[in-house]
RNA sequence: GGAGGGAUGGCUGAGCGGCCGAAAGCGGCGGUCUUGAAAACCGUUGGGCGUGCAAGCGCCCCGUGGGUUCGAAUCCUACUCCCUCCGCCA
């Protein structure tokens, strides 16, 4: 959620903020909400008041044995009205709500200004494309040809776009996971946290998930929990309604968890491979930082997650998205695409967002300054990184002609000192 | 699944239906004292909303939502969560 007051204060400024996005919003029909929300506010308050005085004065009578009973039934009278007044304000108040939750954040002044994926900005490109004398594989095709990757199984046990991994292509799994918790506890300076992997509709609303793209989760029946679309949504709620104290900012969180998803959009779209399964396997990184500081918590968060590539020495880059991509709740987002030869494509791989005091003010989360005063903090998370893309990204870099693939040097103590599969 | 008990401020823990947003203790912060520290003593110490340039003023919050009442932390009710015991289970 943005700032009320600065929608109050500064509509054109939140009108020019999602134009920038592409999303057309009515500003004004929000302003008349809020101005009368606030004029109900002051009635009932000022009523109240004169309810609570009365109060006392009845309270006082009575000790005193007098007769107060004209009192009382103006009291009667005059609760009737509040109450009216009170029912006319929770509807506003909902309506204002309901119309409030589904403004996107105010991008950053640093985000590039587009219509679109086209409008990215590549800002890093780390390493370079893989020489190969033979015509590099598509993942799908070697995972199947050394029946690690079994994407028929997986469809006949539950349906399309799910995975069953086997035999080295779990273990990669597994190991990918284990590699990528370690580096970030142990090099990075992050706590790892295991959450549960559904959460309730409040946790959902905190991060900005719901109210408007319930579509895209699974929900469970009978109960108003879903799972999981990713870590951030039980990670940043682990915070919510606290007031954490200053000196323990940044808080960094790292998870492994597996992600849910819909993909309703996506008909058609990428259903070879790994590329978008409705359950993937993810290592996450979420922080809670300072106000003043949580720009440059953006960019070592970039680089907490860039590492990972790094170590595997797998060639990407880095793009700044444009305003016309940014996510609901980001101010700023850093995607990492990862080169894929079998392909011949970029590939999204971890998606690090600043959501400023977006989340945190949905979701309660705030701090004390030193002077005694509480505000909200920013929140960040990115993918640090995807595993099943990982995965894929190994496949397709360190293929051999033979159809074999070399397990990446890094990754040697984590699938019991193989270099190669079949070895 | 069955039977009980509980939920109050950062923590512990009082609270008769009417100055209770809430005692007391601890903790935190500021000060006195001290070369410094501790101890002692004094003071201070929740959040949200509305209004205002501000100081301030007003309203709301005792797990959550309803209800009773002129008035609810206190009574009733539903729900949620926690604890103990039994059953079942990884």
């Amino acid at each position: 959620m943005i700032d009320p007051k600065v929608i109050r204060e500064k509509p054109e400024v939140v009108t020019e903020a999602l134009r920038k996005r592409g999303a057309a919003f009515d500003i004004k029909q929000v302003l008349d909400l809020d101005e009368k929300r606030r004029s109900l506010i002051q009635e009932s308050e000022k009523k109240k008041s004169e309810k609570n005085e009365l109060s006392n004065e009845i309270a006082k009578l009575r000790k005193s044995g007098a007769d107060a009973s004209d009192k009382i039934e103006h009291l009667r009278t005059l609760g009737k009205s509040i109450e009216t007044l009170e029912q006319e304000l929770r509807v506003v108040e909902k309506e204002w709500d309901d119309a409030v939750l589904v403004i996107p954040n105010i991008p950053h002044s640093s985000v590039p200004e587009g219509s679109g994926e086209e409008d990215n900005q590549v800002v890093k490109v780390w390493g370079e494309k893989p020489v190969f004398d033979f015509e590099p594989q598509a993942h799908w095709d070697i995972g199947e040809k050394l029946d690690i990757l079994d994407f028929k199984r997986a469809a006949k046990i539950t349906g399309s776009r799910f995975i069953l991994y086997k035999s080295f292509g779990a273990l990669l799994e597994r190991a990918l996971i284990n590699f990528m918790l370690d580096l970030h506890t142990r090099e990075h300076g992050y706590t790892e946290v295991l959450p549960p992997f559904m959460v309730n509709r409040e946790a959902m609303t905190g991060t900005g998930q719901l109210p408007k793209f319930e579509e895209e989760l699974f929900k469970l029946d009978g109960l108003d929990y879903f799972l999981i679309p990713t870590a951030e949504v039980p990670v940043t709620n682990i915070h919510n309604n606290e007031i954490l104290k200053e000196d323990d900012l940044p808080i960094k969180y790292v998870a492994y968890t597996p992600c849910f998803r819909k993909e309703a959009g996506a008909h058609g779209k990428d259903t070879r491979g790994l590329t978008r399964l409705h359950q993937f396997n993810k290592v996450e990184l979420v922080k809670f930082a300072l106000p003043e500081n949580s720009y440059d918590e953006l960019e070592s968060l970039l680089l907490d997650a860039e590492d990972v590539l790094k170590k595997l020495n797998v060639h990407y880059r880095v793009s700044a998205l444009s305003t016309g991509d940014l996510g609901f709740s980001s101010s700023k987002t850093y995607d990492i695409e990862v080169w894929l030869p079998g392909q011949n494509i970029y590939r999204e791989i971890s998606s690090c967002s600043n959501f400023d005091s977006f989340q945190a003010r949905r979701a309660k989360i705030r701090y004390r300054k030193g002077s005694g005063k509480v505000d909200l903090v920013h929140t960040l998370n990115g993918s640090g990184l995807a595993i099943g893309r990982t995965v894929m990204a190994i496949m397709e870099n360190y293929q051999t002609q033979d159809g074999a693939i070399v397990v990446p040097e890094a990754l040697r103590p984590y699938v019991h000192g193989m270099t190669k599969f079949p070895s």
